[in-house]
RNA sequence: UGGGGCGUCGCCAAGUGGUAAGGCACCGGUUUUUGGUACCGGCAUUCGCAGGUUCGAAUCCUGCCGCCCCAG
C-alpha cells in the first residue's frame, strides 16, 4: 500500500505540501498517471496537463503510444478519478516541426534521429515546463524512470533505480534550469511497483501496456511517416562496399538505413554477413563492409549539454539507449552548446551519427551530445 | 552445331553410389521508451529436364535444354 508519510520526500518541495501546486505531465500512461496519483496524495494542489502532440486519427487503437487520441482521455479519466484539474493543449503544429520534420530530415541527410530527445528537450521541458511556470505551480513532475538527487552543487540527474527502466539517455539533454524545478517521482521505484500502486488507486491505466516505439509511428513504418513529411526524400540509390567500392545491390531509399543495420539489404552470396557502414546522402548511396570496419575509436559529440561539475573520476558512455555504458575520455569542451569528441577506450560497433551519446559518472549523467561524424577505430 | 567446362534453396557453395553440409539473404521469436544490434528458431523429400543402370543415384550411362570458355 502507498506510503503516504514518504510521499512528500518524492517531490522534494517546501513543506506543508499543501501550500504547493504541482503540475503533471500526463501522457495517458501508467507512468504519469501514477505520478499524478501520488501527487494528489500527497495533499498538493495538482493540475494535470497533457499536450496533444499529433492526429488524433493516426493514433486511434494504436496500443502503447502516448499523447494524442485514446490517450488523452484516458489521461483525463485518470484526473477525474483522482478529482484533479486536467487541461489539454494542442501542440500540434509545435511537435511537427519540432520533432516531426526534424525527425524526417535527419533520415533524409543519411542520419539516425532519436525523436524522444527532441521531444523532451523541447515540447515537455520547453513548453511544457513555461506552462507549468505559468500556471503557478512549484515544480513540473513527470513519469520518466530517472532520478533527480540534490547534491552540493544543486540537483544532478541519475540513472533510474531500476536499471531495466532507466530512461536517463533520452534526458541528457535536460538544462540546470529545468531540472531545478523537474521531478521524477517514479526513479526510485521497480516498475511493478509503479503497476501496483495504479491498481491500488483503481486507476483505468493499470493494466495499460507500456509505450515503445516511436509515438507518432503508429504501426512501426517510421519510413511512412518521413515519406509524409518529405515526400522527396524517398529515393532508390546504389548498395556500394565500402572498402572496394564495389556495387554490391540497389536500395530503396537512404532512409530505411541506419549505422551497424545489417538487415534489409538483401546481398546473399557473401562469407559473412554486411553491415551499414555509413550513409552517403548527396550520392544517396549505402555503403557497407563487414563488421570490423563498423569499430569507432572517436565520435564528435555537438549541442553539448552539461548537469553538474565534470567528475574527476572515470567516464562512461552510452552510444544507444540499449547499452551498457561504456570507458571513454573527452576532449574539448563540454556543454552549453560546445562541440567535444569523446575518445571509446574499446573500439565501439555501429556508432550512428544522429544517435545520442551521453557521459556518465557512474550513476550520475554528466550530460551528452548529438554523435555528428566518427572516426574509424584503425584509421 | 569443332573442342572443353558447367548447371545443387533467392545468392555463394560442399557433396563423385548409400539416402542433400555450411555461409549469406529471407522469415519468425526473444530483448527493448528511438533506429539498430545481439541471441534463439525456421528455411531444398530434393540436386536443369527426360529416360536408363543399380537393392540404392545429386553422384554412373544416354538424350535433350541452358550457360560459359576456347576455336582453327
Amino acid at each position: 500500500m502507498l506510503d503516504t508519510a514518504t510521499l512528500p520526500d518524492l517531490f522534494d518541495l517546501p513543506q506543508p505540501l499543501k501550500a504547493r501546486r504541482i503540475v503533471v505531465a500526463m501522457s495517458g500512461g501508467v507512468d504519469s498517471s501514477v505520478v499524478a496519483g501520488i501527487a494528489a496524495a500527497s495533499g498538493a494542489e495538482v493540475i494535470g496537463v497533457t499536450l496533444q502532440l499529433y492526429d488524433y486519427g493516426a493514433a486511434t487503437g494504436r496500443k502503447g503510444a502516448c499523447c494524442a487520441g485514446d490517450d488523452i482521455r484516458d489521461a483525463r479519466a485518470v484526473a477525474d478519478r483522482l478529482g484533479i484539474a486536467h487541461y489539454v493543449f494542442d501542440h500540434e503544429s509545435s511537435f511537427r516541426e519540432e520533432v516531426v520534420e526534424r525527425f524526417a530530415d535527419d533520415y533524409l541527410n543519411g542520419r539516425t534521429p532519436i525523436p524522444c530527445v527532441r521531444c523532451n528537450m523541447g515540447p515537455k521541458f520547453t513548453d511544457l515546463l513555461a506552462m507549468a511556470r505559468e500556471l503557478g505551480a512549484d515544480c513540473l513532475a513527470t513519469g520518466h524512470y530517472v532520478r533527480r538527487v540534490v547534491g552540493a552543487d544543486g540537483p544532478e540527474l541519475h540513472r533510474a533505480f531500476d536499471p531495466a527502466r532507466d530512461q536517463s539517455y533520452f534526458l541528457y539533454g535536460t538544462t540546470e534550469a529545468q531540472l531545478d524545478f523537474l521531478r521524477f517521482p517514479l526513479g526510485g521505484l521497480p516498475k511493478s511497483e509503479t503497476r501496483r500502486i495504479a491498481e491500488d488507486m483503481g486507476l483505468v491505466v493499470a493494466a495499460k501496456p507500456d509505450s515503445q516505439d516511436i509515438c507518432f509511428v503508429p504501426d512501426g513504418d517510421y519510413a511512412k511517416i518521413v515519406r509524409s513529411v518529405r515526400p522527396e526524400g524517398d529515393a532508390p540509390g546504389e548498395i556500394v562496399h565500402a572498402a572496394s567500392g564495389e556495387m554490391l545491390g540497389h536500395h530503396r531509399g537512404i532512409i530505411h538505413y541506419t549505422v551497424g543495420q545489417r538487415r534489409g539489404l538483401e546481398i546473399g552470396g557473401q562469407p559473412e554477413p554486411l553491415y551499414v557502414i555509413g550513409l552517403d546522402a548527396p550520392r544517396r548511396r549505402v555503403l557497407v563492409g563487414p563488421r570490423p570496419m563498423l569499430a569507432v575509436s572517436r565520435a564528435t559529440i555537438t549541442e553539448t549539454n552539461r548537469i553538474g561539475p565534470l567528475p574527476s573520476g572515470p567516464l562512461t558512455a552510452k552510444v544507444r539507449s540499449l547499452a551498457k555504458p561504456v570507458p571513454v575520455e573527452l576532449d574539448g569542451p563540454f556543454g552549453e552548446g560546445a562541440t567535444a569528441t569523446i575518445r571509446f577506450l574499446q573500439p565501439e560497433y555501429g556508432v550512428a551519427p544522429g544517435q545520442a551519446a551521453v557521459l556518465y559518472a557512474g550513476e550520475r549523467v554528466v550530460g551528452g551530445g548529438w554523435i555528428d561524424s566518427t572516426e574509424r577505430w584503425d584509421g
